[in-house]
DNA sequence: GTTGGCACTCGATCCTACCGAGTGCCAACG
DNA sequence: CGTTGGCACTCGGTAGGATCGAGTGCCAAC
């Protein structure tokens, strides 16, 4: 799509834009390495980069910065990803350490990913609902409260609170939990939400509220851990941009829905509007999917600004997510 | 200490400075309700309530703005908790709507406090190992490693992964829990850490790893929520506090350090250095204790910037820490 | 003791001049 | 004919200077 040249002109405006945060000029761009043409040259390539929508100046008379496009561009054709040795080593080491909840592994994980990159860092988790049940329990809190508790496949554990509505015995709960183990056991635990009913009406009150507890709460069941807002802060200086996107990482939903949608279409970097978010408007997501046995089960990204160091930020998130799946998979 | 006129006079600084941001002119405090001199007269009093330390100028003819000493006798001896009545409406719909699990509730519960004051809230929840175990699970995950899981009276579940060193079967990790349940059920988790050997040499072995596992994690055993952090930005405009602040945000050991000693200290406000930390010395934290069953068990709290609401702020904290707390006690 | 009056202070705002990084264009060059 | 040095021009950023006005301290009068 860009003749050599002008590819390289374009890799040198976004390598000294992202870090410098300056547009920049035709004479740096000309002593750049890579580019060996006077800058009287550079400048007219540059105001063709301009036209083609690569490239933006701020006012005329100014140096040009990267548009949208043209950090697409550089992603897509000129980014390689690379990392570099010590923190090649910091994700060995976490990994070799890491141990333990799964929960605990992924909150620290998202802490490895700005440790990497200095960026904001969202980890997804994967799905509760899709990991087999190894254990069904029914725990009375109080004469008619229980807490249902199953233990899954993946070390995750899945609550909820079940309102019994009148008192019920120990013995009901137990049997119940036995009614659902045989029936749950080794299935995913949407399974047990539409099992066969009991025998024994008294268990089957109570296991019919077990479901409906399920059928509820299945909604709210995506897990994410996001670490490193503050890093947002460093990144812009206007107040009002942080507070947006800041806002933006507080809500759970949106984060999961944004990251989901970016690994749905089959990006792994989500520049500017690419995010479909208005308030991220001057951010870059990058993200990679991470698998458990083959299959893709969740997500690691790191939220920063559209002057993102990409090559980085992409490799940090490529061998943590390779690295986090294969630490699930051993399991 | 004051006497009324400097008093009041104090009084209307902080609640205009609080409402502008601006340092407070004598003019205005003359207009204010309360104050019935003109402002010559204020403006001596201010002058002698700069020289006791209550006030302060940014410079020469400028107005005043309140120190920490100004904000400490304000809250102290001026600020009574007062709560709009629909923010009262607010807590109450909360708590009646309030269910299911412990942890979805005090996650709530901050977001229940960001929205009623804007600013950035943060609640401590119970500690586990206080709680009485009311059940225990050993579950195989793979064949050298279990998940211990405790069931705990207030409808926690406390979870540990244990590495059993070697192949164990599912028979003998029934026979541990079993074991664990007897000497346990009832007490608190950190009475199954010390409880007695099992008789069975290999149930032993894997008592033995539990109890090491549940010795190792005791310290990060306290729950911290946090919520509205993206509040801080809104109420400073200079991006390197907001930063410093978030970054404090982000600790939950650092935050629930200092939640304790300002509880601990019998303190229910500390403003700027009050808090301890250098970061936060624009900043004051407001919180209360609540209580489960006539014990205190857990924090609840707001931060914000030092011009803060603290009537408000008090008022809030306060009553959805008494409700949290009577929420709890109901199980 | 309180108050209106007054001279004074000093940050904020606006204006202007100036600087310099950077541009577009053009003529010359290999 | 593409490339390059030269050059006039642009325009944001910075510095200096004038002005404004909110606010002060002090004092004399009530």
């Amino acid at each position: 799509m860009l003749d050599e040249r002008k590819a390289s002109i374009l890799r040198a405006v976004v390598e000294e834009y992202i870090q410098t945060a300056q547009p920049v000029g035709s004479g740096h761009v000309a002593d750049a390495p890579g580019v060996s043409v006077s800058s009287a040259t550079v400048r007219n390539e540059m105001a063709a980069l301009e036209s083609e929508g690569f490239l933006a100046q701020p006012h005329t008379s100014a140096g040009r910065i990267p548009t949208e496009k043209g950090y697409r561009y550089f992603v897509d054709a000129l980014a390689q990803p690379s990392l570099d040795r010590s923190s090649a080593q910091q994700v060995r080491a976490f990994f070799d350490r890491a141990h333990g909840e799964i929960e605990q592994m992924l909150a620290d994980t998202t802490r490895l990913l700005t440790g990497l990159t200095d960026y904001a860092a969202v980890v997804v988790g994967p799905p509760h609902e899709a990991a087999a049940v190894r254990s069904v329990q029914l725990v009375g809190l109080a004469p008619s409260v229980a807490l249902f508790v199953a233990v899954l496949g993946n070390g995750a554990v899945e609550k909820r609170t079940i309102e019994l509505g009148h008192d019920v015995d120990e013995v009901v709960l137990a049997a119940t939990a036995e009614h659902l183990s045989t029936h749950g056991l080794g299935q995913p635990l949407a399974a047990l939400a539409g099992s066969a009913p009991a025998a024994n009406s008294s268990v089957e009150a109570v296991a019919a509220r077990v479901r409906g507890a399920l059928a509820v709460a299945a909604t709210d069941a995506e897990h994410v851990f996001v670490n490193g807002a503050s890093r947002i802060s460093a990144a812009f200086d206007a107040v009002e941009t942080v507070r947006s996107v800041l806002t933006i990482l507080e809500q759970q939903l949106v984060v999961v829905t944004l990251l989901r949608d970016v690994v749905d279409r089959g990006l792994n970097v989500a520049i500017g509007s690419e995010t479909g978010m208005q308030p991220l408007a001057d951010c870059a997501l990058v993200v990679a999917p991470y698998s458990i046995d083959g299959e893709q089960v969740g997500t690691v990204g790191v939220l920063g600004p559209t002057r993102m160091n990409y090559p980085q930020a992409l490799a940090a998130v490529a061998v943590v997510g390779q690295r986090l799946g294969r630490r699930l998979s051993e399991g």
